[in-house]
DNA sequence: AGGGTTGTGGGGAAAAGTGGGGAAAAAGGG
DNA sequence: CCCTTTTTCCCCACTTTTCCCCACAACCCT
């Protein structure tokens, strides 16, 4: 389980560093792919498998399921840590999430995101505004 | 159960005690969350992971699904207590919560909450007020 | 009155964040 | 095909922050 928000420097290189108490869970191995939302997403490679099998056993699937398999498999970069627990993010993934010199690392239950520090403020406001409802019908 | 109010310093470095007859059952270990009004959440662990199950449940779900995820867990932190009692309180929630150098430390039964003076003395007025109406209202 | 527990404070060691350099591999041009 | 240039990857070093341990003083219970 991923929780917590903080930002890290991205570096010239294009090195990011990750929570520490997310390393054990990604040590295995991870995936990063375009989020539905302006963001990277990175899955641990034990879900990326189970995303990638949910989606071939819908095999048949209209042209939409395709367009999907597609945009999510073709932007996809597997990654590791170096000596430091940084990881390389791919040129590609930092512009579709407008990452500069800055990202917001966040936990978001069974992955983690990246985002921008301006995405993600707006982002964030207007999560806030439904969590409380949520939260309420779970009886939290 | 968790029930009590007492109020306890927060030093320099954001350390505050909680009362001893929570310890016990918060010694499993523990995760802070924004509250949902201005104070910052306790959940015992146990509790907080039957949320996490609860959301990764409804697995392929929407993008108000993934916006709450957002919300819920990337303002969370995950807390255990030092040698003597104490947490550390995350900058980002003692500001949400408005606490400076006083907590005001609630038991509010499966949970406990962690108030400033100012914005506690405000909801326990409120509280009291409204409590018999809410009570009737619940059949209680 | 005494011992134990609790609130409060501070210091030191370990880990994390950040940045840079050098070697190996890859790509490109002669 | 070989040499040069660029890129990628890995390792090293420094600074800051965090975490853990120790110490004192006040309170409570016996």
């Amino acid at each position: 389980m991923f929780i917590g928000e903080s930002p890290y420097k991205v570096d010239d290189k294009g090195r990011v560093p990750l929570p520490p108490k997310f390393r054990r869970e990604l040590k295995a191995g991870m995936v990063l792919a375009k989020g539905l939302e302006k963001c990277i997403t990175v899955y641990p490679i034990a879900q990326w498998e189970k995303l990638s099998e949910s989606l071939a056993a819908k095999a048949v699937g209209g042209a939409s399921l395709r367009k999907l398999t597609r945009a999510i498999f073709a932007s996809a970069f597997s990654a590791s840590f170096d000596g430091q627990g940084r990881i390389v993010l791919p040129y590609a993934l930092r512009e579709h999430a407008g990452i500069a010199d800055t990202a917001i690392v966040i936990g978001a239950n069974r992955t983690v995101e990246l985002w921008s520090e301006e995405e993600w403020k707006a982002e964030k406001i207007s999560a806030d505004e439904q969590a409380a409802k949520i939260m309420e019908d779970l009886g939290a």
